[in-house]
DNA sequence: TTGAAAGCGGTACCAC
DNA sequence: GTGGTACCGCTTTCAA
């Protein structure tokens, strides 16, 4: 493989010309620069991105991590940050966490040795603090989907609070008192704001909110299933589930009509997350549409931007332009009763 | 941020002396290692991967580039490389074409400019000559989930013509005769070869292909009503469909329904890839299994042992071991019919 | 316009 | 064991 000192012997120049070259710089005459082009060609000279990332001090492109490529909600984060990387006709380097503490952190330890200047974390496993640090020790850093106060201006969330309570809202007031919510197990932030919703919300209502009317489980289709059959085996009596997400929500579905309860005749269901899954299906799924693309999209401007210029002089809240805020879809899971 | 020499400074010690003690490397005195190990971690040390990179000559982690993130399919092939790596301890970076030859190239080029030395590419837009420019070039290059026959032993291929084939079996088998097709626009190998497989087998039975029962268009949910719609409306008739993906089949499955058509009551559908999709839906679909998950260990593997030795040594047939066999799962979207 | 040379942050060989 | 130092491939002054 040939290396800038091969273009220049071959070319009949110095380095420092064919580095002009390859850099578009200025200063180089034009037959010069046509030699040079034609050599670097015939010879299918690759420049070292290392080399020359270790000269400019930092990595052009933008660094990204997700928890866990295997949940569909990833693809559409990954093309949130895509489609701006792409507007900027930057690459992204995209480094999985597979949801386990430790090879999250991996992965951000392995960007930051690459010197990755703008991050995008989608992390669900690391805990504030550490975060915290992170974000202090690295100006570019941006946390996606996640909120912690202490840096919320490098943070892009959801309101999960709101979310969980447009979720109880819709059902009480289609007429649902016997309320089952199926939550997940580990230490997601989600999960425990939108529970707090959903609760805070019942209690405007005389409707309480029983802790045996709660199930953990896994965030998938699987976890649906399994959470439906507990509820049961346990005995509970519900008439409508609130779901974590999409695909409990359709997992639970499937349970309920393998147990010979039918949505939304005999139980309502009420997802989240508003993936094309919940139009797949049928019925269509009532869901809490998360713009998690264009948080994407936010995170990545806001993190490319950061790296650039430490102070970017936000006039404007950062709740405001941070926070974004989940909308209630209505469509065919969900059953008035009296 | 701290650089080796400052660590050494700070230590009292040589560069020399912290690189052994970064690398694990031996013949350094217990009490320097514990000394240099402190500084490391209380200047917050962390070293410059493009540096090492520049110093070693090769980048150790894995480079993937994926087609498409917003395709389901990719969640289990970045899932199935991401599981090698990880028993490795290496880390993957992604790079995304997002569906569009320039960038599909510019995700490998990059890749190669940071010298990673295992590569493994899902290239659905670029051409078979560019690609064995490359992997000729790149004795770590692998292509997962095709086919070409000039660097076959570097390629991981679904059996696509089998799995045309498969359908076309079944379908005939259940009875049905006046059979549509909905395939995908584009370049893909895979359509073509699925295309060929269904024909070539419709025709060992009394069964004609006709042009008029292709329909075309993209490979996502809405692609399938589309397609089911301009089936419809072009007039043809039809009592089983065979779908280039899950996702075209349940898309047309809707649309069937919404032009009051049961599956598999008046129209039998069956789709390809076996995804969990393929499970959540009613009437669970019949589909072709797609052991993406494993080719994709498969190659990351095979990646990974050629960009470290380039002669395997492959004593069997390249065709057994890289060719992927599809397999028919038989679920409800498919009636027998007289 | 061009080239020489000093780094960038490491590694590794060679002395001591 | 430890340190000195040339060098990896490239960028960027500074002179010429």
């Amino acid at each position: 493989m040939p290396t800038i000192k091969d273009i220049a012997k071959a070319a009949g120049v110095s380095p420092a010309s064919v580095s002009r070259v390859i850099n578009n710089g200025p200063k180089v005459g034009a037959k010069t620069r046509e030699k040079i082009k034609r050599i670097i060609r015939e010879m299918e000279y690759q420049p070292n991105a290392n080399a020359q990332a270790i000269n400019m001090q930092n990595n052009a492109s933008i660094g990204i991590v997700l928890a866990d490529l295997t949940d569909p909600l990833f693809a559409k984060m990954a093309h949130g940050i895509e489609k701006v990387a792409a507007e900027q006709n930057l690459q992204i380097f995209l480094n999985s966490g597979a949801f386990d503490r430790a090879s999250e952190l991996d992965a951000i330890e392995v960007l930051l040795e690459h010197r990755y200047q703008a991050l995008v974390v989608h992390s669900a496993m690391i805990d504030d603090k550490t975060l915290i640090d992170f974000a202090r020790k690295v100006p570019g850093l941006v946390l996606l989907n996640r909120y912690i106060k202490e840096i919320e201006d490098r943070c892009i969330w959801l309101d999960d609070k709101l979310g969980g309570a447009l979720m109880a809202d819709h059902i009480v007031e289609k007429g649902h008192q016997k309320i089952a919510v199926i939550g997940v197990d580990g230490i997601l932030n989600n999960t425990r704001y939108r529970l707090e919703g959903i609760k805070a919300q019942l209690n405007k209502y005389p409707v309480q909110f029983e802790v045996e009317m709660l199930e953990q489980g896994a965030a998938t289709y699987e976890g649906g299933e399994v959470a439906v059959q507990n509820l049961l085996a346990r005995g509970v009596e519900f008439s409508a589930i609130l779901a974590y997400n999409d695909a409990i929500a359709i997992g639970a579905t499937s349970m309920l009509k393998a147990h010979g309860l039918s949505v939304p005749k005999d139980v309502s269901v009420v997802g989240f997350n508003d993936l094309i899954l919940a139009q797949c299906i049928k019925p269509k799924l009532t869901t809490i549409h998360n713009p998690i693309e264009e948080m994407a999209m936010k995170a990545t401007k806001l993190a490319l931007s950061l790296s650039k210029n430490s102070d970017l002089g936000e006039i404007e809240s950062v709740a405001d332009k941070h926070k974004y805020v989940p909308v209630l879809v209505q469509r065919h899971s969900v059953q008035e009763i009296s």
